[in-house]
RNA sequence: GGCCCGUUGGAGAAACGGUUAACUCAUUUGCCUUUCACGCAAACAUUCACGGGUUCGAACCCCGUACGGGUCACCA
């Protein structure tokens, strides 16, 4: 059995979307599940579309989701290179080979003679299909011509005959009729291949055993066996992917401006959840667990359960599953991921560690930080009707009572520095005053944080204030309740 | 338009011809609770795009229709 080989091949133009990531994925599971390679190829023959910086997007994120792989621009192997303009010289072989083989043909029309093809196959109300007439050409005038430097490119020569058929491991038997197929271009008249061909001769020059690829290439794989054959060359497995869809009618694009995988880490998604997420587009496991490392990925999956439709990307879950890692974290590291959110958000001197304590329940993303702390910097003016809770049952009076107790606490306080001390003796306040714990809690946590939602509440806000602050806040809701008639 | 592919609740999906169509997110409700969140519990598809057919029996098989996507470049 030969060792499974994959290879992620990616055109340097721009940012990691999310559909290409999972393409990666499934690459990297098929391979490292049969203990086979991994391999990474920058297919760049575009040279239109180069983005600067885009390789090192793509080797950046590769590695922060942990999809390492065994062969690439930066870790070569024994088929290098694995850039394809570095490739350059043996395409031009292997198309001229193909010639001699009979898998192509030397073509001198330019586009003025396609076009009028295509403008009469129009008139007829008849689908075009480009017609060569260089097909005919004596071998002695295209050598000529050639050797003149005459512009030429080469195209495969679709032979007249039976039907050709291909297995995909996820879409079954495909069978298509080969007089449709297009003779496409080979090596264009610039004397680089196209897209086409140099991705079947990279793949088998490189020993690809699955090629793993989204489904829109489903239609020309025909073409590409008919390659494989006259070369005289086995067959790839072929893995077509589902796309991932923003909705029901259109891709994941970052021409659409969607989520790239580096704005998704920048909004504070761990790279981990995304990971874990996209493998659930257009893959379900075998049982009813959802959360799973890169590792039990490799051990659940099965391209058996691959998908045949398109899967809508749900940032709501992406979301939860977020959570959910956040939550599994320790508690060193989640403060260790806060911290950047803080730099900026909170000024005032505090206890951060008590601050990503309360966080660590209630965060999705990281990116909600900022917003749910702003009140620790900033005393919001909150509408004085935020201290009457229908649940608590705090009226005014209650209210008022429950804060100038707490008042007493703050100024006989020996030490603010000291969570449990305060906490000890906030939590008596109910008892003393005959209230339940929320009718005390309530006014004293909307009175220092001026908002309804916060993390933490009486426990920890004046703590984190520090005496003057909370003195200040608290002071400023009684004159609030104190206004009212 | 030709060809290829798809269609199970708002989203991801299970089911692989046989009782009430798993599970997760979202939503709603209840419990817990100092708020929110977390956690826990429950509700949510009289039905599997639609119409025929095969079968004792169909979401699963066959045919057709509709809708959606892909592809038909010297782009990848």
């Amino acid at each position: 059995m030969k060792k499974v080989r994959t290879r992620f091949a990616p055109s340097p133009t721009g940012y990691m979307h999310i559909g290409n990531l999972r393409t990666a994925l499934y690459e990297y599971l098929v391979a490292k599940q049969a203990g086979g390679d991994f391999i990474l190829r920058i297919e760049d023959t575009d040279q239109a579309r180069l983005v600067e910086g885009s390789v090192d997007i793509i080797y950046n994120t590769l590695n922060a989701v942990g999809l390492h792989y065994d062969e690439g621009p930066d870790k070569p192997g024994n088929v290098g290179p694995y850039v394809q303009s570095q490739r350059l010289p043996m395409y031009k072989d292997y198309a001229w080979e193909l010639v001699k083989k009979g898998g192509a043909h030397v073509c001198f029309c330019d586009e003025t003679i396609i076009a009028g093809q295509r403008e009469a196959a129009e008139r007829a109300g008849v689908p075009f299909k480009f017609n060569d007439p260089c097909h005919f050409l004596d071998p002695k005038v295209i050598e000529s011509r050639v050797a003149s430097g005459e512009a030429h490119v080469i195209r495969q020569t679709i032979k007249p005959g039976t039907s050709t058929v291909f297995h995909d491991e996820v879409y079954g038997d495909i069978e298509v009729e080969r007089e449709i197929l297009d003779e496409q271009v080979l090596l264009k008249s610039d004397g680089f291949p196209t897209y086409n061909f140099a991705n079947v001769i990279d793949d088998h020059t490189m020993g690809i055993t699955h090629v793993v690829r989204g489904n829109e290439y489903l239609s020309s794989t025909p073409k590409y066996n008919l390659l494989y054959d006259d070369y005289g060359w086995e067959r790839p497995v072929y893995i077509h992917l589902p796309p991932v869809m923003k909705d029901e009618q259109h891709k994941l694009s970052k021409r659409n401006g969607d989520a790239s995988f580096q704005d998704l880490v920048a909004k504070g998604y761990l790279p981990q959840a995304i990971i874990n997420y996209i493998a659930l587009l257009g893959w379900a496991p075998e049982g009813t667990q959802e959360l799973f490392t890169l590792e039990e990925l490799i051990q659940a999956f099965s391209v058996k359960r691959i998908s045949k439709s398109p899967a809508i990307f749900d940032i709501e879950k992406l979301k939860w599953m977020n959570g959910m890692y956040l939550r599994a974290m320790s508690p060193e590291d989640f403060h260790a991921l806060c911290l950047p959110f803080y730099a900026t958000a909170i000024q005032r001197k505090c206890d951060l560690k008590e601050v990503s304590k309360m966080l660590q329940q209630r965060t999705t993303i990281l990116s909600e930080i900022p917003e749910a702390v702003d009140f620790i910097d900033t005393f919001y003016d909150y509408d004085v009707n935020l201290f009457f809770h229908p649940k608590m049952k705090t009226d005014k009076a209650i209210c008022l009572r429950a804060l100038d107790a707490s008042l007493h606490v703050y100024e006989e306080l020996e030490d603010w520095n000291n969570l449990e001390l305060f906490q000890a003796r906030i939590s008596e306040l109910p008892a003393k005053l005959g209230f339940k714990n929320g009718q005390v809690y309530w006014p004293i946590r909307t009175a220092v944080s001026g908002k309804a939602f916060t993390p933490g509440g009486a426990l920890e806000i004046p703590y984190l204030l520090g005496k003057e602050e909370t003195l200040k806040r608290t002071l400023a809701g009684i004159e609030k309740l104190k206004a009212l008639d």
